[in-house]
DNA sequence: ACAGCGATGTTAGAGGCATTAACATCGGCG
DNA sequence: CGCCGATGTTAATGCCTCTAACATCGCTGT
């Protein structure tokens, strides 16, 4: 067994090298253009491998998304603290949330696409946990104006909806500086709202 | 031509009759149920008898994408004008919008999935007329407090983040009364955001 | 040490789908 | 009234998912 690269049959890591081949391939080519025979080729095993590590296409695509969930956690966390100020923070959090989206869009679909998913398997929201952190301090310091659940579900659902639509329906709403675009539509949301009160 | 059953090689109105059975097949089985194979059997003709009316199989999605975007702006201009305020009017429309997505999910995730469509083809905005013309009409009437065409960015984001999370992450976003829910969710956009000014 | 067993890979093959090529039918126009 | 373009059909290719049967390897207990 002298220069035996790994004994060559048995691969050692397979799972999580197919999902590191899924992540490239869909990134490279959206999840159309993904394919459990690609994914395969791609780690150098055959095309009945995958099966010993998931139960189908799905599963695996299911393994991506929590990696999805995982990186979109990480990049809510990593949002810059402005001089502790929580609502700057929260915009930053948003910001992050929906640059995200539009850096790995195939990825984000994944993550946020539920079809064939077990629902209480879902581990969506425990990613979100840091923008939770941001509102529970705001509502500490009495600075909600609305209940706590209410303001994370209008704060997610406005930050998701502009992720989406931004990759979605581009001419809409990407524009030469992406970014203070979305920094002005999501600003208001935060502070003042639509309508005056009268 | 009298009783003529159609002589039954030429179909004569395939295309419509395609679309209808694909968007049958959607609403059934999701998007991944539907197949080109599929959707011609249901029609009752050969599988390469689409080829003579779509491209591809992208293009007939592409056609059940149109009619997702027809429908969601019929339901968007049936919205109820309470006493014609427009505030209310804008939520009922926001609520519209969300509806569609909780009855025809599938029908809506194909209208809003823009991949492999031809991004300068996109009808979306157009059907979203009805909503567009009530912001409008606050604006001349001075009750925006931010410009128009952020406003209509905002209103449009914060419908489709509820919309697309509440059909994917149904265990945060649906609840026994889901309508008073989401109405909970979207007054505060509108009228007051989420942090006080202090 | 080593036998055997369970985990992990492989090859072979069944069935489904998208797409294309070559052929058939029909209705309308010159 | 015959021809032609539009619309369907059959046949065939190639890729994909998934399963079954077989192969290899490392670990475990003795």
């Amino acid at each position: 067994m002298a220069a035996m690269a790994k004994s060559s049959y048995h691969h050692g890591a397979l799972e999580a090298t197919l999902i590191d081949a899924a992540i490239v391939l869909i990134e490279e080519h959206g999840v159309d253009g993904f394919s459990l025979a690609a994914t395969s080729r791609r780690a150098g095993v055959s095309v009945a491998a995958p099966y010993r590590h998931f139960a189908n296409r799905r599963e695996l695509l299911n393994a991506v998304a929590q990696r999805g969930f995982a990186e979109l956690g990480e990049r809510l966390r990593a949002a810059p603290a402005d001089d502790g100020d929580d609502v700057a923070l929260l915009l930053e959090q948003g910001l992050a949330y929906v640059r995200f989206a539009v850096e790995k869009p195939a990825l984000f679909r994944i993550a946020f696409d539920s079809r064939g998913r077990d629902p209480q398997s879902t581990v969506g929201p425990a990613a979100l946990a840091a923008f939770g952190e941001t509102l529970d301090r705001l509502e500490r310091a009495g600075r909600l104006r609305i209940p706590l659940d209410t303001a994370m579900r209008l704060c997610w659902a406005t930050v998701h909806g502009v992720a989406m639509l931004t990759i979605n329906q581009s001419r809409t709403f990407a524009e030469e500086d992406s970014e203070t675009l979305r920094r002005h539509i999501l600003s208001p949301m935060l502070t003042g709202g639509v309508i005056t009160a009268d």
